[in-house]
RNA sequence: CGGGGAGUCGUAUAGUGGUAGUACGCGUGCUUUGGGAGCACGUAGUCCGAGUUCGAUUCUCGGCUCCCCGACCA
């Protein structure tokens, strides 16, 4: 892809109302424009990158035998009243009226509409267990946006819900789940670890979140450094100093919460008539369980951990492109070499950027270090006279000269 | 939802009760090209409404919007 031909305007200045090193970066590369409060687009740029995400996500979704959906986003009251959460939800939820007099709502969460769903399918204990998820945009009248893509009125989320029969098996899925987000936060580059949480409007329970440290955080976590106990100070008020797993000292970070995992029992599905045919005969109501993962905040989470003063490191998984070819100089034969690269990269299936604009050296740099793809490959006069191909990745700080079939080698390594 | 701050070309900013300036961007031309290059010419702006005033971008009031802190959530 051309970059004179690509929609994206990187800025030098940062636009005032960014305070969030993500906001920032990503304000500043383009990826993102804002609408209103909370509310953004995804510009190409920052589509490539979420688009990267929810792959992953469903790819390791898929990989754990749950089978994608889609929902609507538009709900009727009617069945948010089955489980009294239209009156729970009042101030959060969007609600209003259509044109004949009927309430809907836009959806925060999905539970009563895929118990529905799912009620209406599974009859016996045979049907279980079963695990569907969607990836899907959610709407939150949230009091106080912020941040960017951190906290918005409208993000993305994957969420997933599993249906079992027993405790035993919801247990067994809860840690194969709890194991799939580790790997997805891995291979987005974000090191994430669980804790222990409340369910807000879920659950009474005891949940699972998956925390990444950043400043940019609003949740408090406490970890033992000694064993990796770790809580959301919301649950371990009591438990300042000590560990209650071993006795070590405890820290205190600031984190994102980037996903959550709930145990709903019974209650959802009781009252919204899911229920199966034990092997006895006897009618019970399905055990549930529900799984959520903010892409759009991963995003901004991965950009969170990963930059510099200079901008945006993508980890190679979720970056936009995998190599940024720039050429330097208006030169006719360095910019056909350049081309040439372009087009011999695209043939092996490499994800390129071709930086072909008319701009000062500086400049092209400056922007390729702010966009944030990880191997820069500089053609000019330079390389030209020497038969090969500059390098530089991201993270480094040292370029060298490589052959065409290194570069193809270096961009087809994960790192 | 409580508290604080801010709205000036596309972006970042200056300034004034009397013709609104600078930088970047954008356009044209020329010169440049290994870390946001140079010259020239050009382009574009005072959030909305009311009030005070001969005159308001500036002062007053109301509204709208955005940001931050707090309470709540992927």
């Amino acid at each position: 892809m051309k970059q004179s031909l690509y929609f994206a305007k990187t800025r030098k200045e940062t636009p005032k109302d960014a305070q969030e090193i993500s906001h920032k970066l990503l304000m500043r590369g383009d990826y993102i424009d804002q609408l209103a409060s909370g509310i953004y687009t995804l510009l190409p740029l920052g589509l490539r990158v979420h688009q990267k995400i929810v792959n992953i996500i469903r790819e390791e979704m898929n990989g754990i035998g749950s089978q994608e959906l889609l929902m609507p986003a538009l709900h009727p009251k009617s069945i948010w009243t089955k489980t009294g959460r239209w009156n729970v939800y009042k101030g959060e939820m969007y609600q209003f009226e259509d044109k004949s007099g009927h309430w809907f709502g836009l959806g925060p969460t999905h539970e009563e509409i895929i118990t529905t769903i799912v009620a209406n399918r599974i009859n016996s204990f045979r049907d279980l267990p079963q695990a569907l998820y969607q990836i899907q945009t959610k709407f939150r009248d949230e009091a106080r946006p912020k941040a960017g893509l951190l906290r918005g009125k409208e993000f993305i989320m994957k969420d997933l819900y599993s249906f079992h029969a027993t405790k035993e098996d919801f247990d067994k899925f809860y840690e194969t789940v709890t194991e799939a987000y580790l790997r997805i936060f891995k291979r987005c580059g974000v090191d994430a670890f669980p804790v222990q949480a409340s369910g807000g409007a879920f659950t009474k329970e005891i949940t699972r979140e998956f925390m990444i440290k950043t400043g940019a955080g609003e949740d408090t976590t406490l970890i033992c450094d000694h064993c990796g106990w770790a809580a959301n100070k919301e649950v371990a008020e009591n438990l300042r100093k000590k560990c209650p797993k071993c006795g070590g000292e405890i820290k205190q970070y600031t984190t994102v919460e980037a996903g959550h995992v709930f145990h709903l029992g019974t209650g959802f599905s009781e009252k919204l008539g899911a229920s199966f045919i034990d092997e006895n005969g006897d009618k019970k109501p399905i055990i549930m369980g529900c799984y959520g993962l903010g892409t759009t905040r991963i995003m901004a989470s991965v950009v969170e951990v990963n930059n510099d003063k200079k901008g945006i490191i993508w980890p190679s998984e979720v970056a936009p492109f995998s190599v940024h070819i720039l050429s330097l100089g208006s030169d006719i034969k360095v910019k056909q070499e350049a081309q040439a690269l372009e087009d011999y990269l695209q043939k092996e299936g490499i994800e390129v950027l071709y930086d072909d604009r008319d701009l000062s050296a500086g400049e092209k740099f400056a922007d390729a270090d702010l966009l944030g793809i990880p191997l820069r490959a500089v053609i000019s006069e330079k390389t030209l006279s020497q038969g090969m191909v500059e390098i530089k990745y991201r993270k480094d700080t040292e370029a060298r000269l490589v052959t065409r079939g290194d570069l193809i080698n270096a961009a087809k390594t994960k790192n």
